[in-house]
DNA sequence: AAAATAGTTAACCGATCGGTCAATCTCTTA
DNA sequence: TAAGAGATTGACCGATCGGTTAACTATTTT
């Protein structure tokens, strides 16, 4: 019972901060929509930060599982699996409440390489890196970890220009630069 | 005089703000950092919010000019430049005052499509877009438009994984993705 | 030299910041 | 049903937020 309340009072905190901003989102304003007052919520989170870095860690996992789950929907086989996250990525655009990365916003509030939320936001980008690495390994790209970078950074690009003026196309743009980039790094036919 | 005084301050203010962030600034550090009176700067701009605009109206002079000069002085041939882009933006984030993009970050904070600071973001993006478009039409690109988009989805790609752990390799990732996707866009030889 | 103008300053405004506390409320256990 | 333990609450803390005010200083104009 106290476990759920205590994430609930996470997943609706994760939803005031990736809508608000963590600077401009107070914690009364938390206290406000999560229905929890501030004293309860200070005996589950010694701080503000502490609070943040669980909205994070719920977010990684719930990002993470949801772009793997779509991606080993939307395509059979690896290659296909390496162009379906930006099929997925294009989903996620076209939702109402998309906002953006939650991880980017994060790093830019806080700056400092050895602040606890900015190398929780570095190490949701290494996660992501390693599954696609796994991804190009499985497909047999001649050289997986490169190829994994070069679309993370891929990814990560679509994400900033869908932001900031391109929409949907940003995951289009992407994808035809991704086949392009797959088709390179790969011996034969697949 | 006036005019200069002015200009001073936005240039200090936009040293603090892009250190520091733009809600966790508060005006009495700028006025601390500036060495100007709240009163004076008050005088010159009516809010912060107007302050931060005429701080990314400089930024966005400053960086373009910069971008652009760099991209000439490193590269002679159309398609040089187009790589060059990138060659520059590893000298970029190999400063150490390199911080990540100023105007991803301002959408970060102020997220709201028509929130000014948000829109001026996406200008600074579109006027990116615009040269690097020129640029692509002058290589003989066949579809200079969207290979101008793909290769700023890997310029902001290759920010974002800059600040969020992979450093100067993030240049060189993009650099690679955009090689081979200069020469899916060239007709023949250059 | 007197008056007007422009620029600067510290002190202050109400609101909100992150965080705390004594009092109350709810429920278990005997 | 009375005692005790946990959870919850609104009021409150000093500090800082964006922004304003009145007094002062220095310069220009006459």
């Amino acid at each position: 019972m106290q476990k759920t309340k205590r994430d609930e009072l996470v997943r609706k905190a994760l939803d005031t901060f990736y809508r608000n901003g963590f600077h401009a989102t107070g914690m009364d304003m938390i206290a406000k929509e999560t229905g929890v007052s501030k004293t309860s919520i200070y005996k589950h989170f010694r701080t503000k930060e502490d609070l943040i870095l669980a909205v994070l860690r719920l977010r990684d996992e719930n990002f993470r599982n949801w772009l793997f789950r779509r991606i080993d929907e939307l395509s059979d086989t690896p290659r296909e699996k390496l162009l379906a996250i930006f099929d997925a990525l294009e989903e996620w655009f076209a939702m109402r409440e998309f906002r953006g990365c939650m991880f980017i916003k994060a790093s830019a509030e806080y700056q400092e390489h050895d602040d606890p939320i900015h190398a929780q936001s570095t190490e949701h980008k290494r996660l992501l890196a390693d599954y696609f690495s796994k991804l190009c390994k499985v497909a047999g790209a001649t050289e997986p970890e490169q190829l994994a970078q070069q679309i993370l950074v891929l990814k990560e690009g679509a994400i900033v220009m869908a932001v900031l003026g391109r929409g949907l196309e940003a995951a289009r743009d992407a994808k035809n630069t991704a086949r392009v980039l797959i088709d390179a790094h790969m011996p034969a036919t697949d």
